[in-house]
DNA sequence: TCTGGGGTCCTAGGACCC
DNA sequence: TCTGGGGTCCTAGGACCC
C-alpha cells in the first residue's frame, strides 16, 4: 500500500487575522468579527478565546464582557477574506500542485512527492508556515500526518502548543507520544465528531481520542455507520478519504437572511424572497449553470419560545431549466404564495436552488449491465470485503443508480446498505 | 401460516463541516 | 430587545411501477 502524507494549512483566527493585516494596532487587542445583522460572534481573537468566548455565541451575550475587557467587535468583510484566502493559496501552491482548498481559511497539501526537498516534514511546515506569513501577513498553523482526519488532529496540537513554533509531525512521532497526546484531547475535538455523537460517545465510555482508537471501526460501523468507520480507520493511519483537488460542481445555490426586524405581511416576504433569487441566480450564472427547481422557505424565530412558530418550505419545479431571473422569480413567488400563512412573525426567508447533476440518468441497475459498462470490478471488491467484514455471505446483488450505490442481503431485506457510490471506504 | 416481490426514485431529516 | 449563512453526505422510508 502506498503510503501518504498530508499538510493541512489553516489560518489562525481568520476574520480576524484579516482584519488586523490591514490595521496593525490590532495586534493583540482583544476583537470578534460579528456575522449579518451583527448577530453572532463567528472569529475571535486569542484574547477572546481565552475569556471564555465561543464560537457563535450571540454578541448580546458578550456585550457586557466585553465592555469590561475592552473587546471591540468589527462586523464581518467577506469580500476582503476571500481576496485574502486567495492570496494564501497562491502561495501554497508554490510548494505542491496537489492542493485541496477545503475552506476559506484551510488548505490540505498533499506532500509526499516533494519531501525530497526538505529535511523532513516539520522542515516543510516551517518553510510553508514562514512564506504565508511573509507574502500575506497571516499566521498559519500546519499539521502533517498520513490521513486527513490525523492532520486535522495535528493541527489542532501545533494551535494548542506554541512550543512547536505552529507545526506538528504526527509521521515522525514515536506511537507512544502520539497515543499520550491522543489521551490528552477530547473526542469531540475529532473532525467528523459533533455534538449528538460525542453525546453518545461519552454514554459508551469514549471520552478521549484514545478511547476510540481502542474500539475497532467494524464495531463502530454497526453503531454509528459508515461515515464513523471511516473516521475510524483515519485515526488508524489508514487513509479513507483522499485529496479532493479539483472541487466537483454545486449541487445546489443558497441564499437566505434573517431579518433584522420580525416581519408579518406577503409583501415584505416576496420582496426579500426576490432579493434572494436575485443574489442566487447572479451566482448561477457566475459558473454557467442552469437550475430545475429551486425551493423557498419562510420560518419563524425558533429562539422564542411561547412565540407560535412556523417553518415550511416548498419545492417549485421548473417546466424548463433555466438562469433567467425572471422566471425564478415568478416561480418563487407562486411557491411563497402557497406556504406563507398570516398572523405570524417571521424571522428568516430564503431560497435554493437545486443545480441539475450532470451525472448520468438511471443505469439499468443489474450487476450484468454494471460488468458491461467496466464498474463491476471495483464492486464486487467492495461486495467481498463487506461480507468478509461481517461475516458471511450478506451481499446478494448490488446495483448502481444516480446518486446511490445498493446491495440487496441475502435475507432479501432490502436495501440494506445504500452508500454513495464515490465515498465508500477506499482502503482497509 | 405467511395476503407479492423486486426495483427505482424521491424526500425528509439527521448529522456534520467551516 | 438582540441568536449567521452556506454547504455536504448518509439513511430511512414512502410512493410508485411492473
Amino acid at each position: 500500500m502506498s503510503s501518504h502524507l498530508f499538510a493541512l494549512v489553516d489560518v489562525n483566527n481568520f476574520y480576524v487575522s484579516c482584519e488586523r493585516v490591514f490595521a496593525p494596532k490590532l495586534e493583540n487587542v482583544p476583537m470578534v468579527v460579528l456575522s449579518n445583522n451583527d448577530g453572532c460572534t463567528v472569529a475571535r481573537s486569542a484574547e477572546v478565546k481565552a475569556l471564555g468566548v465561543k464560537m457563535g455565541t450571540p454578541w448580546f451575550q458578550i456585550k457586557d464582557l466585553a465592555k469590561t475587557h475592552g473587546v471591540l467587535a468589527y462586523s464581518s468583510n467577506y469580500t476582503l477574506y476571500g481576496d485574502m484566502s486567495n492570496r494564501v493559496v497562491e502561495v501554497l501552491r508554490q510548494f505542491t500542485p496537489n492542493l485541496e482548498v477545503y475552506s476559506i481559511d484551510e488548505s490540505f497539501l498533499q506532500i509526499d512527492a516533494v519531501m525530497k526537498h526538505y529535511t523532513d516534514p516539520t522542515h516543510l511546515g516551517l518553510t510553508v508556515k514562514n512564506r504565508v506569513k511573509d507574502w500575506t501577513g497571516l499566521p498559519v498553523c500546519v499539521g502533517i500526518a498520513p490521513t486527513k482526519t490525523l492532520a486535522k488532529f495535528a493541527n489542532h496540537l501545533a494551535k494548542k502548543h506554541p512550543q512547536w513554533q505552529g507545526v506538528c509531525d504526527l509521521s515522525t512521532m514515536t506511537k507512544q507520544d502520539l497515543h499520550q497526546w491522543m489521551t490528552e484531547v477530547s473526542v469531540d475535538e475529532v473532525w467528523g465528531v459533533g455534538q449528538k455523537i460525542a453525546k453518545r460517545l461519552q454514554l459508551m465510555g469514549i471520552k478521549t481520542v484514545f478511547d476510540l482508537l481502542q474500539i475497532s471501526p467494524q464495531v463502530m460501523r454497526l453503531q454509528f455507520g459508515v461515515v464513523m468507520e471511516r473516521l475510524c480507520y483515519e485515526l488508524r493511519g489508514v487513509s479513507c478519504l483522499k485529496l479532493e483537488e479539483v472541487s466537483p460542481p454545486k449541487q445546489q445555490i443558497i441564499a437566505s437572511r434573517s431579518f433584522g426586524k420580525l416581519v408579518t405581511s406577503f409583501n415584505e416576504l416576496s420582496e426579500s424572497v426576490a432579493t434572494h433569487i436575485a443574489r442566487a441566480a447572479e451566482k448561477l450564472r457566475l459558473q454557467n449553470s442552469v437550475t430545475g427547481a429551486i425551493t423557498v422557505f419562510i420560518q419563524t424565530n425558533g429562539f422564542m419560545r411561547g412565540e407560535p412558530q412556523y417553518a415550511q418550505s416548498i419545492v417549485v419545479p421548473l417546466p424548463d431549466p433555466t438562469d433567467d431571473s425572471l422566471e425564478l422569480t415568478a416561480a418563487a413567488m407562486s411557491g411563497l404564495s402557497k406556504i406563507f400563512r398570516g398572523g405570524f412573525r417571521y424571522k428568516k426567508a430564503g431560497v435554493v436552488l437545486n443545480l441539475l447533476s450532470d451525472k448520468p440518468v438511471v443505469q439499468q441497475s443489474l450487476f450484468e449491465d454494471m460488468e458491461a459498462k467496466g464498474q463491476s470490478a471495483e464492486l464486487m471488491k467492495t461486495i467481498d470485503e463487506i461480507n468478509t467484514r461481517f461475516g458471511s455471505n450478506l451481499i446478494k446483488s448490488a446495483a448502481m443508480g444516480t446518486k446511490q450505490a445498493w446491495v440487496m442481503r441475502s435475507d432479501n431485506r432490502s436495501p440494506s446498505y445504500t452508500t454513495n457510490w464515490n465515498q465508500l471506504p477506499i482502503a482497509y
